[in-house]
DNA sequence: TTGGAATGTCAACAAAGCTGACGTATTGTG
DNA sequence: CACAATACGTCAGCTTTGTTGACATTCCAA
């Protein structure tokens, strides 16, 4: 129960049942704004939540595999194959033979697919942007510190993996 | 484009379209091991999110109308009205109708739903607790920063009324 | 007092998750 | 080589949770 040394006995006011609860709530409204803008743009063209994060993740990793993608998402390969299927059909993902395995399906955005992922992934940039212009720079390492303890073991090791990509 | 003074050229470099990415796939990842507990939770007695978030509201604010709720967790009155009356039947929630006004119905947990709840709540401020702790009073304050700023108006409205309740 | 607004319920449907079963092509192994 | 394992796709059917539309009840104000 002792804290970090130089504060006395309120050290650990942040960690009342009062905190925790303000900050399961801000997580919920914030989540809510954290999908409107993407949500909008989907819902005029009859997409979801589902092939936005289809969509995020192979423009993330352009050829990855159906079960790499099954894998980032967590969802059963019948979910996915769904929402593929739509993308593939009308001209967004292509989906293409290994040359090594032929068993896989190396998946890869068109032209039109990488259009809509800019288009989403910028109408979701502009909240991030302004809400971290509006917390300042410290805040931010607050926001990632936190968020990242929060994280499962396996979906931090996905997060981890895909900072490797490029960051 | 001038910064907050001291920085000279890079002061935005928190800004930049990578950081942002880290961000969004942050708040991605994180929200699912947010979910996670209770998610496991409910599985078992066959309930699912929408009654976590009924039971979580009428918590924090007893005798709450169907249409407050409504407001708070922002789907349509058919969509709770589903939830709320699986609740009733198994005994979770009691249903009042209005003193004043016999169109409303006053929502309150019962000692079962008050029990539920307390189970719900406690899995999730666990890990909230874990990671505010492993990432510290400043991290965490940053972290409160960066969601308010990320709500939309009126959701940081429903927030801020919630906080009034008991501060 | 009567018509409109507010509140809540019933019915039907859609998106997107799930399980289970099965088929097919390919790869790796005993 | 024969056979098991892997990767992918698909069919069928179910659940949760969102949606619209139609409708009953209650209140309030013109």
């Amino acid at each position: 129960m002792e804290g970090s040394g130089r504060d006395t006995g309120n050290a650990l006011l942040f960690l009342t049942d009062e905190q925790l609860r303000k900050g399961i709530e801000a997580m919920f409204f914030a989540y809510r704004g954290f999908t409107a803008d993407p949500d909008r743009i989907l819902a005029d063209i009859a997409y979801g939540r589902a092939h936005h994060r289809a969509v995020h993740f192979i423009h993330r990793s352009p050829g990855t595999t159906v079960n790499n993608l099954l894998a980032m998402l967590g969802v059963t390969k019948q979910s996915l194959n769904r929402v593929l299927r739509a993308l593939v059909v009308d001209g967004l993902v292509r989906n293409e033979v290994g040359k090594r395995d032929k068993r896989e399906r190396h998946l890869y955005l068109t032209p039109d697919g990488e259009a809509l992922e800019r288009q989403l992934s910028d109408a979701q940039r502009d909240r991030m942007r302004t809400a971290y212009r509006a917390a300042g720079p410290e805040a931010v390492t607050g926001f990632r510190q936190v968020l990242e303890a929060m994280m499962d073991e396996d979906m931090r090791n996905r997060y981890d993996a895909l900072k490797d990509l490029k960051g």
